[in-house]
DNA sequence: TTTGATTTGTTCAAAAATAATCAAAATTTA
DNA sequence: TAAATTTTGATTATTTTTGAACAAATCAAA
C-alpha cells in the first residue's frame, strides 16, 4: 500500500474517531509501526494532524481548552443518545441554530453528512463541521475564550437577522417549577435569541440536569417545544408533559 | 491491446476502486509492468490520475486544498520579518482589524502579550489568540471552509459597526500601476471594509507579491497608509514612496 | 527523583519500484 | 512489399520505501 493510500485511510479514521494510536494504525494498514510513525510525521509537518506520544489527534480537537473537551465527554453515552434523537429531527434543507453547549456540540458527529445550514456561536461546532456537507454561518461578537463561543449585544443583533427552522439548545438546569435556568447571563441571552428566531425549539438535556436549577432563571418552559432527554423515569417525563412540553427519549 | 484500450480500462478500475497497483494492472491488461508504468506516466502527465509509488490513485482522492498552515509556512522568514515590524506599530489599548491572510496570521505570535482588541474574520487568528492577553471580536457571516474565514454581506455590515485604530491587511498582489489586486472578490470586499473603518491601514506584503497583479484590481494604492515589506530593492521602494505610500522594512 | 516501560527516530540493509538504454516485434506509411 | 516509425519487453543502474535493530527521549508509577 502506498503512502497516499495509507494517508487517506489515516485521515478517515481520524475524522471518525478524533484520535488514533500507532499500534492500531499499523494493524489496520498492515504495515510496521515505524512506517506509520514516518507517515504521521510527514502528515504533521504538512499540517494535517497533531502528533501525540503514541499516536495523533485531529487538529480541530487540539486547540480546544481541556475544560470544553472534558465537559463534552462527561456522560458521553447519555449525550450521544440525546444527539441521535436530535439528529433524526433534521431533514436536508433545514436551517438550524446550534448553541455553545457541550451536548449540542456532540450533535456534530450525527449531522455532518446532512445538507443543511447550521448557524452557531460555538467555535468547536464550526471546527467540527468545517469539513463536512454542512454549510455554516458563524454568529459574530465578543469571543469568550473559556467557553470558546461568541456572545454579546452584537451577537444578539446578528441572530435576529436570521430565521431558522429549528433551534437545538442546551441549558444549565431545568425544572417544572422554575423553568429554564443558567449559570451565565450571556448564554441565557443567546438561548433566548435563538429560540425567538426559530420555528421549533428543541432542548437537549441529560438526566443529570432535570429537576435541578441554576442561579439564573431566565425563561418559562413554554420557550421549549420539544425536550430531548435520556431520562427514563415516567414520573419526571409526565411532569413535563403535564405542562405542555413534548418529550422525546 | 492498444494504449487507448488500456487507458479506458485503467480509468474504469480507478473509478471503481480509487487506487490501483502496477502489478495488478499488468495482470488485468495482460501486458508488462513497464508498459503499464509508461501508460500511467502518460496519464499522470495528462492530468488523468495521480501517480504513486507502485501504482496510481484517482485525482479526487488526492486533491485536497493546501492547508492554511502550509500556506502560512511558505516564505516564513520573510513573513515573520514583516510581522515583527507590524507588531511594533501596535500599542496597548489599540483596537485593530486583522484579515484572513496567511501573513497577517503570523502576526499572532508577535502580539499575544499585548493588551489590545483584535477584530478579525479569520478562524486561525481566533484560535491562535484565544489563550493570550488579547481580547477578540469575531466577525460573523458565512464560513468559507477552504480559507477558514468568514465572508459575505452580513460580515461587511458587522465590520461597519466597529471603528478600529489600525487595520493590518494582506493582498494577493500589488503594483504601482494597478494598485491592489486579489484572487477572491469576497476577500477584496473584506479588505475594503476593514480599511474603511480604521484610522490607519497597514498592508503586509512580502517581496514575492510586489509588482505582481492578480485578476481583480479592487482598490488604488491610496487605500494604504503604510506598506510593510521585506523587499530590499531601493528602486521598488522608491516607486511606492513616489506615489505616497509610506514603506517600512 | 528514580526507575521501568513505552515510544520515537536514526541508521542500515533489504526489498520494491523506477527509469534509461537497447534490441526485437508490431504497426504504419509510401 | 519494403522502409520507417512506434511500441514493447528485457536488462541494469538508481532511487525510494520498508522494516529491523538500537540508542535516546518521554511518560507514568513508585
Amino acid at each position: 500500500m502506498s503512502y497516499q493510500s495509507r494517508k487517506q485511510i489515516i485521515l478517515k479514521i481520524l475524522d471518525e474517531k478524533g484520535d488514533v494510536d500507532v499500534k492500531e494504525l499499523a494493524q489496520v494498514l498492515e504495515t510496521s509501526e515505524i512506517t506509520v510513525r514516518r507517515d504521521l510525521g510527514t502528515m504533521a509537518a504538512d499540517g494535517l494532524l497533531y502528533r501525540t506520544h503514541g499516536g495523533a489527534m485531529k487538529l480541530s480537537l487540539v486547540n480546544q481548552p481541556i475544560s470544553f473537551v472534558q465537559k463534552s465527554a462527561v456522560n458521553a453515552d447519555k449525550k450521544d443518545h440525546i444527539c441521535r434523537i436530535a439528529a433524526a429531527q433534521i431533514q436536508d434543507g433545514d436551517v438550524i441554530f446550534m448553541d455553545c453547549g457541550s451536548t449540542v456540540f456532540r450533535m456534530c458527529g450525527f449531522i455532518r453528512d446532512k445538507r443543511i445550514k447550521v448557524i452557531t456561536n460555538s467555535l468547536p461546532v464550526v471546527h467540527e463541521l468545517l469539513n463536512s456537507a454542512v454549510s455554516i454561518n458563524l454568529i459574530g461578537g465578543e469571543v469568550d475564550a473559556e467557553r470558546q463561543a461568541v456572545h454579546g449585544s452584537m451577537s444578539i443583533e446578528h441572530i435576529r437577522r436570521y430565521q431558522a427552522d429549528k433551534a437545538f439548545l442546551g441549558v444549565g438546569g431545568i425544572s417544572v417549577e422554575k423553568g429554564l435556568s443558567a449559570v451565565s447571563e450571556k448564554e441565557a441571552e443567546m438561548t433566548l435569541s435563538m429560540a425567538a428566531n426559530a420555528q421549533v425549539t428543541y432542548l437537549l438535556c441529560d438526566s443529570s440536569k432535570l429537576g435541578k436549577d441554576k442561579y439564573l432563571t431566565f425563561a418559562p418552559l413554554t420557550l421549549v417545544n420539544v425536550l430531548i432527554t435520556d431520562e427514563q423515569s415516567s414520573e419526571i417525563i409526565q411532569a413535563f408533559t403535564n405542562v405542555g412540553v413534548k418529550v422525546l427519549r
